[in-house]
DNA sequence: CGCGACTAAGTTGATATCAACATATAATGG
DNA sequence: CCATTATATGTTGATATCAACTTAGTCGCG
């Protein structure tokens, strides 16, 4: 064993403790299992979790949404590229602030969510009930304070 | 208000209870936070989370470690490409079964990982002391069954 | 008015993510 | 031994992710 290597104890501790590593590999597994479930009303998790706050009543600003989903704002203005394409938001500019944009679900974007969330709800009530709702609870909880 | 639109309070709902949109946030967010910790050393939190398994004493496949990290085999493929063509990792072939890969640290990976460890360290600490120690726990109590 | 600081968003380049499909090798059973 | 099935991995195409840099518009102050 040379000099710079890491010891194999170290290699476990990492893997066993690592909040970030946990974080991120439960968070793959969520979002394959919703993308699978929102699958026949052609829609991803991702691109669901967007839609949901544009159906509020006052259209969003693009810094205001990414931050809501803790995500980098070039990577909304990706997303967005593909939602726009394909007639479910409108990208608008706000009269009032000429830098900034409104954000809009269309008609069809409305439908979209709306024949998503009865999906939504079954898929997360079944994880809900397989991790036992306090768990869910606790999850809730304990992922609070980082987000 | 018409037959096709998702009601404000479920919008409000969805946002507070959903768990995939949760996780997803925190992952992001503790993404980031690793991977400027890790800057000064070349590494993003994802390679240093890929390359502390191949620190241990045997060889790991392909599926294996795709399966240790919750992600799909083909993102692990891609992934590899990036520390392979740095010389952080081998990717040979298996003798004894020739559709296998072994995946190995060379000698410059095993640096990097030690270099990288004494940040992981100090940053992990620094997370566990902010969401308080007891919520780090409760957090990877929450996240097991998903995981 | 006009300059400087600030804010909102876009672009580029690198890596990450997965499904669907494709290939190569191994193992098994007749 | 060969056909079938199973396993291990690769490729392609679409979207996701962020940092660094850039552009455009706003605001305040002299």
């Amino acid at each position: 064993m040379d000099d710079a290597s890491v010891d194999i104890s170290v290699v476990r501790e990492a893997r066993d403790s690592c909040l970030c590593l946990a974080t991120q590999r439960a968070a793959r597994r969520l979002a394959r299992r919703f993308d699978r479930a929102f699958k026949p009303v052609g829609l991803t998790n991702q691109q669901f979790s967007l839609m949901m706050p544009l159906n509020a009543a006052r259209p969003q600003s693009m810094s205001a949404l990414a931050d809501l989903m803790g995500m980098d704002r070039t990577t909304l203005t990706a997303a967005l590229k593909a939602l726009e394409r394909r007639g479910l938001v409108e990208v608008g500019r706000d009269p009032r602030d000429r830098r900034a944009r409104r954000l809009l679900l269309t008609d069809a974007g409305r439908a979209a969510l709306a024949a998503a969330l009865p999906i939504w709800r079954a898929e997360h009530a079944r994880i809900e009930a397989e991790i036992t709702p306090a768990n869910a609870g606790a999850l809730r909880a304990a992922l609070r304070p980082i987000v």
